[in-house]
DNA sequence: TTCGATTGGATAGTACTGCTATCCATAATG
DNA sequence: CATTATGGATAGCAGTACTATCCAATCGAA
């Protein structure tokens, strides 16, 4: 397959694909003459995920990171979660202090290394925007949150593949990441539902 | 209070407040003259809001949709929610097809007209983002985002409270908006700690 | 009252991101 | 042999969130 023609299937402009060559997203093809390469159905393949990615919200660099954890799987299933989700993770500029975090998740079963640092960090920052903003999650409802959080979790992890490697790289990875919007926007339309139950349509 | 004094209260250098003001995300101070002006407690207040805001990763023009439902705040607060809604829910470019989200969310209770155009539309993106990646969501887990969203949003909306408009307000906007990312960084956790349970640490 | 500092207002510049456009020598192709 | 495509390089562009500079007006301390 020419650049055209990968062009052409994926919807991808050429230009485009030329740039995520450039920044190393799509590997090269297989060189045949000086200006000439092939693509297979790998890099087909490979430019709908980078898309997904990058229509999912997920920066460049990020994207290679998360590719980077999809090419070189890590021992175990958990080492990579934890590569997917650093790659992925904004990691916040300045110090914050995880010991509100961690007497939250202490609910889900948390003990002190159990999850990478800029995980934690990042409830951290997410309970200090909260804060910050003057706005209070109340005491009725941060333990649903909890539970449904491991309860999504407990279903996905349980849910991971283990018969292949590639398959378990690939559930974990794209899952952990695509599926954030997905959940944010049934939230929003749940919330709207339950709205309209509570106070009329 | 002076500028730089509100600068210095708030963290936030003057000419980023300046240019806050330029885009409407701050209201005018009270002028007491060509080259003075007083801002007050609503100010820092407000300047706090725009920060939370914008570190959750909402732009400045979504942002400043969203104050304008806190300022401007509909008749019901069922209609708020939609405004917040629509002020944060990117829209997407061209067209999705919607039959498979109507679908998955008449779990949720959901009928047609329940909620609107976008927030569903949000739903089929997403899906389409992972179906574009080769990605598919295991029957086995979608009804587990499905009950774990709508437990989340009955308790949300449960606990809109309803003595105060402007409380009410307060809580839907922000709480719709500055959750996400508690949602996603505990998720993540979760995720991590279900997986060192299942794996091993 | 004088003089440096501050303010509002305007305008322009910056750094970064995700592309997009152009050019070129080379080489495949009809 | 003329047309077209390719890889590679470089430069440009649009959008975003600031940041810097300048100015005349005015405040406020000496």
């Amino acid at each position: 397959m020419r650049i055209s023609e990968l062009a052409a299937d994926s919807g991808v402009p050429v230009p485009t694909i030329k740039y995520y060559l450039r920044e190393a997203l799509l590997p090269e093809g297989v060189r045949s003459s000086a200006t000439q390469a092939a693509y297979g159905d790998l890099h087909l393949e490979r430019l709908r995920v980078i898309r997904a990615l990058i229509e999912a919200g997920v920066s460049i660099s990020e994207t290679r990171r998360v590719l980077a954890a999809l090419d070189d799987p890590p021992e175990s299933p958990h080492e990579l979660l934890g590569a997917a989700h650093a790659a992925v993770t904004p990691q916040g500029e300045g110090e914050v202090d995880v010991t509100e975090a961690e007497r939250l998740v202490e609910a889900l079963g948390w003990k002190p290394g159990m999850c990478d640092a800029n995980s934690l960090g990042g409830v951290a920052r997410a309970l200090q925007g909260l804060d910050r903003a003057g706005f209070a999650v109340s005491a009725d409802i941060m333990p649903v949150y909890l539970d449904a959080v491991q309860r999504i979790a407990r279903a996905e992890i349980a849910g991971v593949p283990t018969e292949s490697r590639e398959a378990a790289v690939r559930y974990v990875v794209l899952g952990s990441v695509l599926v954030e919007p997905l959940l944010l926007a049934l939230r929003r339309v749940a919330e709207q539902i339950a709205s309209a139950e509570r106070f009329g349509a």
